[in-house]
DNA sequence: AACACGATGGCAACCGGTTCCCATGCGGAG
DNA sequence: CTCCGCATGGGAACCGGTTGCCATCGTGTT
């Protein structure tokens, strides 16, 4: 008899007027709430509207200027525990915030990223959150700057999380964490055992989460008025397979060391396993600490000593300021702390 | 002179018409590209396009019926490492299908999960994946039947991943992993090293991934001709911590058992932490056995054996499936198929 | 009984795009 | 030289909502 069921999503709030005997308009106002409507008149509206399971548009609202904001946030792996902590934070501010969340993972490409931010422009988004560290080049500067500029002038926002930082003037939120203080303390606690020799398994060496943890590294030793063997720093990528590969190398080559410091706890565990693999014991041959705190470095054996980075505070952080920047709280550049969690992997020297 | 710069992402397809002294239409027809249009037009809009750094609004567009279509998926949480790669292939699979990906996390609240389903609706999503396993109760199936049955009648499609069915007739399309046969083969792998009381680490008892995981569990048991010891059966849920603490008193109750299998590797992580902390040698004390194949798993020590699950080729499969689907191509309903990874910690039984 | 006023709800304009349909103007063919 | 047709671009309707403004109607007041 009706074409109730079939097709009932599809309907407009013109049909629910029609179907209620009213306008458009107010159908609009009894689903809007606040304007009076004769509690008849809500009746056979809400009526009609329960048979037509009808529910607005939520695009056509956004662009008459009544719609659920958008967030977005990108990121180059949402497989990585750290990024996953952080897009937790995110998600659960922007839930919070009411905003809706689009994500996006980039794989490392620029172009993908690019391309995505231009999206979110024309999304209207809110803010994009840039997640994860990268190569701090000129060329980088220019790119995030127009991004950052084209976003503005849309009424948008542009957040760099973990980022570097684009200097003065630039329309951005920068939320980082100490990654040199980090490590500085790390490998201050290490030192402290006795090590003379720590090698540092490091990222890429033009990725500023890496180069700050590696200064934090050299900074830490040049407290102590030691100067580091350079042959001790090695690089490679924030991944398990990284670390495990340049263990295995750096013990094959005979390279002398009783500690290592890995620039990520999956960097560590890639190490770790490399080291039993090689027959040796933890800490005792040789001495090993991380760098994130991941859940997992508790259950590495032994129980990793690394360096807790609040990601999901981070990333809660990185909406609250974006979504909360006011004429009288502009631009703001955050960086929060660290600290190193003793476990059981770094022991003092023996001998 | 001009006010070019302060404003200009706000400008509307009309500012652009203006500015290059033509009208609307012709601009969208530039911009679309295939309309045939003068070059010498094309080029005073293109201009103006640059000059005002104009971008289409998204959601105008949308509306007009030419958007980037939107897919959503839920989650419990993202931080999860098996939940993260699924996330990752539907994100991949989204991206490469050419739509736009939002997400949320529900934190196991129901409530959340039907607002954003219905806002989703609202958003005219193409698809709506519900990732993670569930209560399988007829509530749970009502309320999702009913989910399924909006978000088709919008011409929408729901999407259950890993998630219990529900049963013929309903708009769905569901993707699973074999969680019956994973544990099977594995507890099978097991029971053939000799071990005859193997302790089961399990999941919440309503929740179906656990109960598949479990069923394995006795089946395997069965198969040999064996009676599993009630006693040997616990339940927690899936994280480290329940591992860990049920491990703990596991042992402290001197139950008595020779191999531990857990229903996810982070449940195993956390329970071989426990192990360890007792004094007991894994394998050579205990042997342990996974389930999900986390990256982390070859880093324990010993590197775990589990159930690898492709978990995410699962999530491709699920937005190819959903998205691919015609009259001709209805419902599906695949069962991905998982298998063991032998490594090291699992060993025959001595003596 | 006439008048004022508040409560309701419809009309139409608008948000920012797309696209159908038609008018114009140009060039080439007969 | 006239006619025809195609290339080009404008006008207006439409997508699905919201909201300002105004007309109407019922009721309380004097």
């Amino acid at each position: 008899m009706t074409r109730k069921s079939e097709d009932a999503g599809r309907s407009t709030i013109r049909d629910v007027a029609a179907r209620a005997g009213v306008s458009a308009s107010t159908v609009s106002r009894v689903l809007g709430g606040v304007y009076p409507v004769s509690s008849a008149t809500r009746t056979r509206v809400m009526r009609a509207v329960r048979d037509l399971d009808y529910v607005a548009d939520a695009r056509a609202k956004a662009i008459a200027g009544v719609g659920t904001p958008t967030l977005a946030f990108v990121l180059e792996d949402i497989t990585g525990p750290s990024f996953a902590h952080m897009a937790y934070g995110v998600e659960r501010e922007a839930r919070r915030l009411g905003h809706l969340c689009l994500v996006c993972t980039t794989e490392g490409d620029v172009q993908h990223e690019v391309e995505f931010v231009e999206m979110m422009r024309a999304q209207r988004a809110a803010a994009v959150i840039l997640v994860g560290g990268s190569a701090d080049t000129p060329e980088y500067r220019e790119r995030t700057r127009r991004m950052a500029d084209s976003l503005a002038s849309a009424g948008s926002r542009l957040v760099l999380c973990g980022r570097p930082p684009l200097g003065p003037g630039a329309p951005v939120t920068v939320i980082e964490y100490d990654n040199e203080g980090g490590a500085y303390a790390l490998v201050a606690h290490v030192l402290a055992q006795g090590h003379q020799r720590v090698l540092f398994l490091g990222g890429a060496s033009d990725h500023t989460t890496a180069q700050g943890r590696e200064r934090g590294y050299l900074a830490a030793h040049r407290a102590r008025g030691l100067d580091p063997d350079p042959a001790l720093l090695l690089h490679g990528d924030f991944t398990r397979d990284a670390g495990h590969r340049l263990m295995r190398e750096a013990l094959k080559e005979g390279l002398e060391f009783t500690a290592v410091v890995a620039a990520t706890d999956m960097v560590a565990a890639g190490a770790l396993t490399a080291l039993h693999e090689a027959g040796l014991d933890v800490p005792g041959d040789v001495s090993l600490a991380g760098y994130d705190d991941i859940p997992f470095a508790r259950d590495l054996h032994p129980a990793l000593t690394t360096v807790h980075v609040p990601y999901e505070e981070l990333g809660r952080l990185a909406v609250r300021t974006a979504l909360g920047r006011t004429p009288e709280h502009p631009d703001e550049h955050l960086l929060l702390g660290t600290h190193v969690v003793v476990r059981d992997s770094v022991a003092p020297l023996a001998e």
